[in-house]
DNA sequence: AGTGAAAAGGCTTTAAC
DNA sequence: GTTAAAGCCTTTTCACT
């Protein structure tokens, strides 16, 4: 983590591009698609991961196969919209495994979350043990998944 | 692509939890933390594979660094539900890169998209050039995101 | 399913241009 | 920015339990 350029070309794009598909994507065949020596695509990905740009290697996952076969979006507003009162909300979203995203929107001071539940009688349970057991919630409002047609992670191509 | 087994054990599921925050993590080291040699995790890990609960390995970026620093939620109210609206509608979002994901919702036959835009005019030009374009919007609603409290992408821990 | 060890291949560094 | 080469580490295969 020595570098902080905040400038990437054309040409690290492509690379994070080509990392994004496959990030076991072997040297001389990123080289060879984007015409430049290994070594020199080597040398812009670690300056890329120490800058932090790109921030770590990951896989990707099949939730389905993994039980989780609906997403809940849930509105929530709270009572009190102090600092302590969202610390507090924040704190027990993060011990929910299930809590995929939780946003603070702007506008009704409201929050968006995103739940993986593996069917309806565990979103059921998930919102009566876990959700509903956080004090300060004052109202909530749910809407099942009921088709995914985007879903990426980057405006990159 | 052979096997198609949708059962995994507990030893499979902590080696999809270190390929999480880490994919690059050696075979060695990921046999010495889970207590069973390279052969036996390498043999987990392309039974997952094939079986396709292991989709693919990818990177993740910093969109700010990337200039995307700010995420907005557009609900979006279509004149019709026919199917063939819906196809066209989803066309015309996956052609657009800013559009990090769009759900079909229950209820009231509306949509969530979740936008990455660079700022509030590059969300002004997003919304009047690219969204307001698309035929059959009856009605939209944007809520910038003042704060993510909690963003994941799977339940595993 | 599991193991250890050998073979194959990719990563990373260095050096010279 | 380039090529080339060396050493190291990781992945992959194989023979066997």
């Amino acid at each position: 983590m020595e570098e902080s350029r905040k400038s990437f070309d054309a040409v690290d794009l492509r690379i994070l591009s080509i990392l994004l598909k496959d990030s076991r994507t072997p040297l001389h065949d990123i080289s060879r698609a984007i015409n430049l020596s290994t070594t020199s695509c080597w040398n812009r990905i670690k300056r890329m991961t120490d800058c932090g740009v790109l921030e770590s290697y990951t896989v990707k996952l099949d939730l389905a196969q993994l039980g989780y076969n609906d997403t809940v979006i849930v509105q929530v507003t709270l009572d009190s919209h102090s600092e302590q009162t969202l610390y507090e909300f924040g704190r027990a979203l993060e011990s929910i495994p299930e809590v995929l995203e939780a946003l603070l929107i702007s506008g009704d001071y409201d929050y968006f979350l995103r739940l993986a539940v593996k069917d309806t009688r565990d979103y059921e349970r998930l919102l009566r043990e876990r959700l509903y057991t956080i004090p300060g919630i004052r109202h909530s409002k749910s809407s099942f998944v009921l088709r995914t047609l985007k879903k990426v992670d980057t405006p990159l191509t």
